[in-house]
DNA sequence: CGGTGTCATGACATCGGTGTCATAAATCAT
DNA sequence: ATGATTTATGACACCGATGTCATGACACCG
């Protein structure tokens, strides 16, 4: 590979020179610039970061790590791997900014993260970027110190910057406009109790009722996720067939996402039950495949993936170019409701049906 | 950052003996090696592979681009990211073979890729791999004759090394397999047909019919797939309405993909027909979120994106050993069907019967 | 005991760029 | 016309590793 002496010499100038065109350091000469322009043509030169890496001790590269603390390579697989695109929102802020991402997968084996972290430090990447596939707590092993790193959907107990999505916000957001919508009977089949996400999207769930001055009904939230996936099938039959035996039944079924609500359009159908019509159904995550693909398409919550890997790289960047931290530490960032066909506006305000009245 | 030469000085020794130490070049005394070693961990010390890079002229990088071709960012949001699989397929490979995975996505903007091929030659990158989000055909820039490449879940005009899924026999097995269960009056609701994987997969249903002496008949296969989801939804309708009302109609439908099949579902629901008492369903991808969640589980054939992502790297770690290039060009990788309850097993054969009884 | 390997180690050049400083030519101010 | 400044370019060292070659200390063999 043509290096910039070979360029030096087609061009007949010295090497710095050519270093000159590349770098627009210095001011070059029209004639010599065409020169040193048309050899590095002929050559097919390019030039050698790792050269230029060791003089100039910036590399230009951000390390990535995902997939650490995953359960199982199973779950990994089905969890809808939210990875891609948060690594796309860092991506869209890295790549313009002049560096390059490097990024390791560990492929569910949480052991082999400090192997990576070492590898990147070897190539003297400028900022670390860890992902989670999910909103959680991790416990990472010590970097330098000297080398920024910024936690993406995931935290830890140094108060080491990061960037989370706001469940509580998404889910309150949520309820109040189902309760916008005149719904007041509200059951929530909740994720797993011991991920980060349940409580406080619980949280979200009573803040809207408060709000609304609406009574919280415990008999109305129930946990339905479980591993099994017939198991799972079947206490979500069952939590349902509980909840429409009550005297005041729900009028939505909130999911603790979208997953779930694809069962649970299932389950309301096995029961005859028509969707909206006669029951409303609710997810979280915007998880479009399954949102957008359900008939009627269904109502949700973005969990916002992308504007939080765009943030987290912002964080990152600056960070690295030494700019205070932004802000307070885990960094929230919230998403926004996506209103669909499968919740009814119930009872619309008198205001509002009269102006529908005259608008037809 | 501690270097080689703060080592040497620290343990006393010149930096070559450190040299040695790191990569048992040669042998070294022990005394030397403990006094080395200690202060190789006292300073904190981590080679810089820059500087590796520079005197060995050997990166240990594979360049990796996604994305390129994605006809919108919409369209990749809703797509399922098939990529992350086949990435975490290649990274199982090139970890362990010592390299590191450099990957840049272009975000759908297909004029950024030669760009990105550039930044990966600079890091001197030891073979490249692009990675399409569906089989297709893709028309990339000249990359170096020097820098080996392998095309992923794609191929081109060149006869570039590539690795694609195998979409004939894929759909061919799933059909022989119901035709198997008994079942002869096979719909096939197919994906657009400007992809490549519709012809291929119609080949494989026809194939499968061939096989088992059973006439094709055109009024069963129709191209469903379209961009508008509502629309989407209208077209299925009509299909399966038309269907449904012929003299035979069929006792199964196959769909293009596991996404049809959700629809699908929904609209046998709506039609007040039970999956799969009344009428059976199949998929294609084994889109896991939706196989295993809809209910009753999905039969569909794996769209095998691991294995892809293996063997890509495989292929890929071979030529840049210089091994002769195996096997055929576009290496084919056929996926398992994953039978499931969405389709009866209508017709036993009377053994099969009796030995049912037997057992009750 | 001298010759011949092997072992253990160091001196030095080198990879491909860039920072520093020097220098020659050209432009400008007085 | 002369000194001051700017422009255009080159010589040289250096970044941090490793390949090559040299050297001294032993061990072994006949």
């Amino acid at each position: 590979m043509a290096t910039i002496y070979d360029v030096a010499k087609a061009a007949n100038v010295s090497p710095k020179t050519v270093s000159r065109v590349l770098n627009s350091d210095a001011p070059v000469g029209k004639k010599t610039r065409d020169a040193v322009e048309a050899a590095m043509a002929a050559l097919g030169y390019v030039p050698s970061s790792a050269a230029r890496m060791m003089r100039s001790n910036r590399s230009g590269l951000i390390g990535l790590i995902t997939g650490a603390i995953s359960t199982t390579a199973q779950d990994t697989q089905i969890s809808g791997l939210p990875e891609l695109q948060i690594v796309q929102g860092i991506q869209t802020v890295i790549a313009p900014s002049g560096n390059t991402l490097m990024i390791a997968d560990t492929g569910g084996d949480s052991s082999r993260v400090p192997g990576l972290i070492d590898t990147f430090i070897q190539h003297r990447v400028e900022g670390l970027l860890y992902v989670a596939e999910y909103h959680q707590q991790v416990h990472l092993p010590k970097v330098p110190a000297n080398t920024p790193m910024v936690l993406v959907n995931c935290f830890d107990e140094n108060n080491t910057p990061a960037v989370i999505p706001d469940d509580r916000r998404g889910q309150r957001e949520l309820v109040s406009r189902l309760i916008q919508a005149g719904h007041d009977r509200i059951a929530y089949l909740t994720l797993r109790e011991n991920i980060i996400a349940t409580p406080l999207r619980k949280q979200g769930y009573r803040d809207a009722l408060e709000a609304a001055g609406l009574p919280y009904d415990p008999a109305l939230v129930q946990a339905c996720e479980i591993d099994n996936p017939e198991g799972e099938t079947q206490v979500l039959w069952d939590a349902i067939d509980t909840m429409l035996r009550f005297d005041q039944p729900p009028t939505v079924i909130c999911c603790g996402n979208d997953r779930l609500a694809l069962k649970v359009y299932g389950i309301l159908r096995s029961r005859g039950m028509k969707v909206p019509d006669e029951i409303s159904v609710a997810g979280y995550d915007n998880y479009r495949v399954i949102a957008e693909t359900l008939y009627p398409p269904l109502t949700t919550v973005e969990l916002p993936y992308t504007a939080i890997g765009v943030r987290a790289a912002q964080r990152l960047l600056g960070m690295i170019s030494g700019e205070s931290r932004d802000s307070a530490n885990p960094a929230i960032v919230a998403g926004p409701v996506h209103w669909r066909g499968s919740v009814t506006e119930q009872r619309r305000s008198n205001v509002t049906q009269l102006k529908i009245l005259r608008e037809d």
